[in-house]
Formats: structure tokens, C-alpha cells, sequence
DNA sequence: CAATATACGGAACATTGTTCCGTTTGTCAA
DNA sequence: TTGACAAACGGAACAATGTTCCGTATATTG
């Protein structure tokens, strides 16, 4: 691949991300192709459609998410990595609603989408708790799955009231986890 | 007002709930006008906006589905009418979630529209179960406002897995209602 | 039935997704 | 280094669709 077709590359999706965060999902395409310093017929060369732009950040930030797992969990201790990345993922979940809504819309270009979501945040979840579990930290009674879809239900609904609520009802969850284990009386959270 | 512009709006609101439920909410506005046989222009008096065709079909179909209430009320006995009713805000919940999408899309036009919802249709279903509950045919420890909501969480998702799902939980659910009365010995479903 | 306020229709405009193709540029063999 | 060319680029042009505007037609009213 030519440097030149990769560096537009990583200026589109830079761009991209960007827009659709200040913009929203709908933003033109023209506006996208402005702001990465390309033409138009550039951004139809990588993504033919424009839903496929779409499916390439959410893949982008989905991956974002899952590799933010090892990094936190080798700068805190376990419970405290595991805190800290469901933030990460509520925030993840609640500031991309938009894109959530454009997952089932029925496009065809989002149909792996749920699939490869599944297939890279669950593993990184499921490496944090078995650490929490493994330091007697959390308790094991609840899987990644079961989580990450207690605070997708959570958040989805929580932000509406702002990300300082969802961010409790988040934080809540964990404390949750935490208790009765031998280090419950570590609460974060007022109750 | 004239009676062609009373008849014309007539007509667009009977094609756009047409058209609606055919080609989905994101119809282009030509289709209802012509369908509607009306220009462009026409359609454009009366609803400013697209997103006010979409508002006035939403309206009407909410007052549709309160307005059954009395009417099943009148044909059938209280358990039963109840039952109907319920099927027939099941279905409104799953055919239109386009429209409920819309709804959550933060375009102002479709502000006032879930206060329009509860203010029709909780009394509605209000008045269906007080008599339900009158005639000691379903218990009394669950509120119209407790089915609205669960019936709709349901069929969200149940309506992803076929109509006849659908169905056949909010069947279950108002078994449920039945359930340790007088009468208990009618369930409608098979377990 | 004439006057006129109202409504109608659809051409024209604005925005945005998509295609097309002449031009430019990175790559590589000689 | 250089020439040839495959790949990529840019943006004009096209298509679809929401919206505006205004000349024409019509229902209403006295």
C-alpha cells in the first residue's frame, strides 16, 4: 500500500472521529473529507459507503476500549483497573448512542459489528474480573457478559441524566462486586 | 378552513401512515404527496416540516390505539377486552419502532409527543383494568403504567423474533394478571 | 356573480450521498 | 537516477431528497 493511501487513511478515520463526536453520526461527508485535508473521491476510494466509515471508527473506538484493559490493569492494582475500565466502557457506551442506534438500523455494513464487539471487549472484561477474583478482590459470581450488559441496559438509559449519574450508578455496580470480599471496606463510593 | 385544504390533509395523513408503514419512516416526501395526490407544495402548507408529517401520523396512531379501549371495552367481557387491548398496543410498540426511534433522535418536533402518549393511552389501559379488577378477573397489585412499560420493553425486543413471539409473551404476561383469581382456571396460553 | 383570501402545484434551490475521470504521485525495474 | 505505470488523488458532475417561492386556481362571501 502506497504511504500516501495510508496516511489518508489514518487522517479519515482521525477526522472522522472527531466529527461524528461534535457533529453526530449524520455528519456530511464533504465535511469529514474537509477536515482530514482530502477530496471527496478519497474517501470513496477507502470506504465506498458512507456507512462504512461508520463501521470503521465504531470498530476503531471498540478497539480503543479493549486495549485500554492490559494498559489500566499494569497501572492499578486489579480491583482499581477493573473500576477504572468500566468507566472506560460506560463512557464508551454513553457518549456513542448515536452509533449504537445506527447499529440497528438494519444497514447491512453494521451486521459484524455486534459480533466483533462481543469477540474484543468481553475477552479484555473477562481478563480484569478473573484478576480481581484471583487478588479476592470482587466476588466471581458474575461473568464479563453479564456485565458488560448491566451497564450498556444502565448507561444507555443513566446518561440521559447526565455522565455524573451514570458515572454513580457505574461506580455502584463495582462496589458491588466488591462486596463481601475481605476488602469491602474499600468502598468508593457514598452511599 | 376550506374543505380541499381539510381534504387534502386528510389524504396525506391516510398515504403518510401508508407510506410509513411500507417504505418506513425515512420515506421521501414526494412518495406521500403523490400517493396522497397532492403537489408538493400542498404538503408543505400543512406540515411545515417533514418531522411534523411524522408527529401528526404518530398522533393519530397513539389516538387510534387509546380509542379501541372503550371500543373492546363495549364488545367483549373486562379480562378478555383487556387482553385484546393489550395485543393491540403490543403491536402498535412493535410495528412502530421506527417511529419510536424517531422519537429519540432529539429533533424538538417530537417533543411533546411522549407526554401526548401518556396522557392518552395510560388512561386507556387505566380504564380496562379497573374494570378487569372490578369484576374480579385480574389481580390489582400491578398499574397501568407498569404494563405500558413492560409491554414495551417486551416487544422491542420479543418483535426481533417474529410477531407470533411477541404475541405469545404479552399473552403470558397478562396470564400472569389472571393468575390467583376466581377465574385463574382460563388461561388463554399454552405453558 | 364578482372580489378576494386561501390553497394549490410544481419549478427551482440547497444539501448531501455517490460516481467518474482527467491529473498527480509513489514505486520499482533498468 | 530515471522513465514507465499502476495506484491514488481531487473535485466536477450526477442523483436523491428536504424546503422555498410564487404564479395560478378555487372556495367562500357579500
Amino acid at each position: 500500500m502506497r504511504i500516501d493511501a495510508q496516511r489518508n487513511i489514518d487522517a479519515l478515520l482521525k477526522a472522522a472521529i472527531e466529527v461524528f463526536s461534535t457533529s453526530g453520526v449524520d455528519a456530511p461527508v464533504r465535511e469529514i473529507a474537509e477536515k482530514a485535508g482530502v477530496g471527496i473521491g478519497t474517501v470513496y476510494r477507502h470506504f465506498p459507503q458512507r456507512s462504512d466509515l461508520v463501521a470503521a471508527v465504531f470498530r476503531h473506538e471498540i478497539d480503543a476500549c479493549a486495549e485500554a484493559a492490559p494498559i489500566l490493569a499494569a497501572e492499578h492494582k486489579p480491583d482499581e483497573a477493573l473500576a477504572r475500565w468500566m468507566q472506560r466502557y460506560a463512557a464508551f457506551i454513553g457518549t456513542k448512542r448515536g452509533l449504537a442506534a445506527a447499529l440497528h438500523s438494519g444497514n447491512p455494513a453494521f451486521e459484524t459489528l455486534p459480533a466483533y464487539f462481543q469477540q474484543r471487549v468481553e475477552p479484555a472484561l473477562r481478563m480484569l474480573l478473573e484478576s480481581a477474583s484471583a487478588a479476592g478482590e470482587v466476588r466471581t459470581d458474575f461473568t464479563a457478559e453479564d456485565l458488560l450488559d448491566a451497564v450498556a441496559s444502565l448507561c444507555m438509559r443513566a446518561y440521559d441524566r447526565g455522565p455524573e449519574h451514570a458515572r454513580r450508578m457505574v461506580a455502584l455496580l463495582v462496589d458491588g462486586l466488591r462486596y463481601g470480599t475481605s476488602r469491602s471496606e474499600d468502598r468508593s463510593s457514598p452511599g
